[in-house]
Parts: structure tokens; C-alpha cells; sequence
DNA sequence: TACGGTTGCCAACAAGTGTTGACCAACAAA
DNA sequence: TTTGTTGGTCAACACTTGTTGGCAACCGTA
């Protein structure tokens, strides 16, 4: 252990450190924290469940480390004052549906304390940050940006992890067409 | 077994029961199904766990008697046109926050296959026919009905479970004022 | 009184969990 | 070669889970 940062310093195990990682998102993903066992995980990486504390210490170690969320928000700032609804729910659903790792930290989060607490932190740093830049009333951003948050994990929640069949069935178009009104109006509309 | 319906025939043994019952729901709003066991509960409710399996089966049967969901929709005929948003919110917020089953089946919607299935359920029996009442096109009335499910659902995710702290902070007039617009659109207005 | 059914507790089972330590094979540096 | 480090497997641990069957106390009825 000399090389504490920066530099990777590729190792020869590298190989079985991302199959448990990968794993490890599809299980959670699938299953939430409880159901997502480390025999299971270890069983879809094919190595021993020995490997995985090993490598992260523990049950903890390894969700830290298989989840990790950049949301790559854009700078609304860019865009015309009346298009950043749209911009938002389209960005939405382009992370939401290359990366299951969003799917696992929704469903973690809602049964396990940290999850939660995970859920929170994205929120303040990456939703919140981005907001600022389109509300008005800096006083106003944290509730903007939490009525944003309500409807867009209202979508994925029937979406991706109840699976509503009419949900399910709105094809891209219509959520974007249904959804950007809604945050347009939650981001920049006067305050009712 | 000889009264299998109709009459309750009250038993000595009612108190346990609905004790079990209560202590049930507590525990599945708060942990989810994997994390509520079936000792945790029975100590709640200050019995054995082997009283629970005697009386409703196994574990899935203590949810299913459990977690009985009536939303007692109002007949959104009877409101005016334009108020029919607003009653949505108001009903749903009324709902929620007098009863701790919504949470908990909330909960185990997202971590349990059964409970996902109970949850379309309830969307297809009690929330669909109520859309049907103020929808223009009936083509249209699983969409629309889908599109208030998401953003009612995200609310209640964000506000009960994983407990964003802005969401939180919301008093129930601003909540209504925010929501209600939205869900009014979803219902009535012109297919984007 | 005796008796059958109900209510309840206790102890145990089998299975599955996260986690640990002993042990072996391959490799790299000396 | 020898030595030390790394990657990996195996078997077991301590514990928790849902679930079961036996047994004692109580009840209303006859």
C-alpha cells in the first residue's frame, strides 16, 4: 500500500475487482441491498464470496464502491430560459436508461438507511448546484429543485421498479412531451 | 372453521390478532418486507412468533392480511372541472398521512415482486376507474391516470421514504399549490 | 367433575446470511 | 534456487431467518 492516490497502479487483479463490481450493480439493481447476497454477486462474477471482503471489507464496502453516481448534469445555464424543463427530463431519461446503477441506488435507498442518506447527498450536490442557475429567488432553489426531484423519481419508481404497464408503455416522446411542462413550471414559474 | 364468511364471530383471541396486525404494519412501513421479520413484529406486539405463523400461514399471508388498501377515491365528477387537480392532491395528502400501510407497501412495492404486483393492482382498481370520470378521451385514461400515479408516488418516495430534506419541509399548502396545477394538466388539458 | 378446543410459550429445525482464517498455486524479486 | 507477495479456493464460524411440533394453562360446556 505506497501508492495511496492518484495512480491506480494497475494490478493483476484488476479483471476480477470489475466483474465483482458489475456483479454488484446488476444485483442491487435487480434485488435492493438485502436481496442482493455476496454468495450470489461472488456466484455471477465466478470467483469465491471470500474474493469480494477481501477487496471491500465488507457488504458496505462493496455497495459503496459499485455505486457511485454521476448524474453529468448539464449546465442549464446554456440553454434558452424556456427549454431547460426539457432539457432536464431528456437528460434524465438518457442516464436513466444507459446505467441500471441509478435503478440500484433508487431501490437501496429505500430500504436501507445509507442508501437513503446517499440519495440525499446527490441531491444536495449535484441536483441543487444546477438548479441555482436557472431559479430566480436563490431562497427558492431548494424547494424548485425538490419538486424536480418529485416527479422525476415519481417516473422511474412506476417506471423502472413498480414497471405500471401504462408507464411502461409511454414511449420517450410522450414523457418528455408530459414531463417538461411540468418542470418548467416548477423551475422558473413565479411561486404560487 | 365453520363460519367461513360473513360473520367474524368474534374470538377470544381477537386482541392478538389485531395486536399482530398493528405491530405488522408498523414494521413494514418502517423496514420494508426483507428487514420487518417475523420476531421483530411478534415482540411488538408482545406475543411469540410461532402466534403469527398460527394465525395468518406464513409470512407473505401476515402482509397480504396486513397491508388491505383502500385509497376511498371521491367521485371526482362531483367537483368542478377545474378543481379536480387540487381534490387529487388534497385526498392523496389526506390519505398518506393518516395511514402508515401506504408507506408500507410503498416499501415492499419496491423491494418484493408481490408487492409491486399489489401496487398495479390498486393503480388498475381504484385510480384508473376514478380517471375514467374526468378524462375527455377514454383512450387517453391509463396515461393520464399513469402520469398522476408518477408524480404522486415520486412525492410520497421523496417525502416519506427517502425524506429529502426539502421535500420534507414542505408545509401541505404548498404542496397543494405546486401539485395541483400538474396533476390538473395531466387530467384535463389537450394531449401535448 | 371431566373434557375437547382454544390460546399461548418453549425449544428446536433447516436453510441461508455475512464474515473469517487456513491453505494452496502462481508469480516476481533476490 | 529461495523467498515473499499476490490471487484464489475451501471449509467453517456465529448468527439470523421462517417455520414446526410438543406441551402447559385456560376456557366453556356437559
Amino acid at each position: 500500500m505506497n501508492d495511496s492516490d492518484s495512480k491506480p497502479a494497475s494490478r493483476r487483479s484488476d479483471a476480477t475487482r470489475t466483474a465483482i463490481l458489475d456483479a454488484a450493480r446488476e444485483r442491487f439493481a435487480a434485488d435492493g441491498y438485502e436481496r442482493a447476497t455476496i454468495r450470489a454477486i461472488a456466484r455471477d462474477a465466478n470467483i469465491d464470496p471470500s474474493m469480494v471482503m477481501r477487496y471491500y471489507g465488507n457488504k458496505e464496502g462493496l455497495f459503496a464502491a459499485a455505486v457511485a453516481i454521476d448524474l453529468q448534469m448539464p449546465d442549464l445555464g446554456a440553454f434558452p430560459r424556456h427549454d431547460v424543463g426539457r432539457a432536464l427530463v431528456t437528460h434524465f431519461l438518457d442516464m436513466w436508461e444507459e446505467n441500471e446503477v441509478l435503478t440500484a441506488l433508487l431501490r437501496v435507498g429505500v430500504t436501507n438507511q445509507a442508501g437513503a442518506e446517499r440519495m440525499q447527498g446527490i441531491f444536495r450536490d449535484q441536483l441543487l448546484p444546477t438548479a441555482r442557475h436557472v431559479c430566480p429567488d436563490p431562497e427558492q432553489v431548494p424547494t424548485r429543485a425538490a419538486l424536480c426531484a418529485t416527479q422525476v423519481l415519481g417516473l422511474a419508481l412506476t417506471r423502472y421498479v413498480l414497471r405500471l404497464p401504462p408507464v411502461v408503455a409511454l414511449v420517450r416522446e410522450e414523457i418528455v412531451a408530459w414531463l417538461a411542462p411540468t418542470l418548467q413550471r416548477y423551475l422558473t414559474a413565479p411561486s404560487p
